[in-house]
DNA sequence: AAATTCGACAACCGCCAGATC
DNA sequence: AGATCTGGCGGTTGTCGAATT
């Protein structure tokens, strides 16, 4: 839909919007042989394409079990919620939406939500002041908590994609043990339904789930991939 | 009806961290 | 130990169709 100009980088490999053939292409490659080596890959399943343009086509289009635009409330919400929390770690916003891609969710972001999120804050910051004399400062809130448990682990966390040298034992003396139970807390939901993150949606990375699509849309990957397509009933 | 603005999103770019040589 | 390579990430751009003026 999006159309880039096709144009061609220095080195003669081809940039812009992929063709259908170049989906093809490339979704058939991987389909065989997995994606063992990015920058190889592109010469190997014939695309005049860098590596990057190749993983970052299979991973925001081409892999199976994605989800295309259709947000629902509850997905917005959690989109919300989560960048609250996380900011724009967009990549692990992701992982708690299956079948949605950091690139969609950063798009849907600037879009829509953030105006949503904005509204929201501003008028949550009228309400903080006018009860800021009810509250106790000592009670942290569902955010404060989630803040200091970022404070305290922002170097070697996990969920932080910048960690510096910082060795885990440094960490814990850092988090104390306040935070730490705040951040099981926080982080219950995490593992609430991990099945939806490590059960079949990842064990079946080559099952291409159609479900999503409109009517038409089933017909064009066919027709495009060559590859049996089926949808699964859960 | 034409021109302009806006919303949407695919794709590129540069940077970083970890792995490998 | 340092250099190079690779994958991954977030920010940003460019172009389209739709909506508005």
């Amino acid at each position: 839909m999006m159309v880039r100009t096709p144009s061609c980088d220095k080195n003669g490999l081809k940039k812009g919007t992929w063709t259908a053939e170049e989906d093809k292409k490339l979704v058939d490659y991987i389909t065989r042989y997995g994606h063992w080596n990015w920058r190889l890959l592109p010469k190997f399943a014939g695309l005049a394409r860098c590596g990057k343009s190749c993983r970052l086509r299979w991973l925001n289009y081409l892999r199976p079990n994605l989800k295309r635009g259709n947000y629902t409330e509850e997905e917005e919400e959690t989109i919300i919620k989560l960048h609250r929390r996380l900011g724009n770690r967009w990549s692990t916003i992701a992982a708690r939406m299956p079948g949605r891609t950091d690139n969609e969710i950063k798009n849907h972001w600037h879009t829509n939500l953030k105006k949503r999120s904005q509204q929201h804050n501003s008028v949550a910051t009228e309400s903080q002041i006018s009860n800021s004399n009810d509250q106790s400062p000592t009670e942290p809130t569902e955010d404060t908590a989630f803040q200091n448990f970022n404070s305290a682990t922002q170097d070697c966390s996990p969920l932080s994609q910048h960690s510096s040298s910082s060795t885990s034992t440094e960490c814990t003396t850092v988090a104390s043990t306040e935070n730490l139970l705040l951040l099981e807390d926080e982080f219950a939901f995490w593992d609430a339904d991990t099945d939806l993150v490590s059960g079949n949606f990842w064990l079946e990375p080559y099952m291409l789930d159609i479900s999503y699509l409109p009517a038409s849309e089933p017909e064009y990957f066919s027709q495009v991939f060559d590859v049996e397509l089926w949808s699964h009933d859960t």
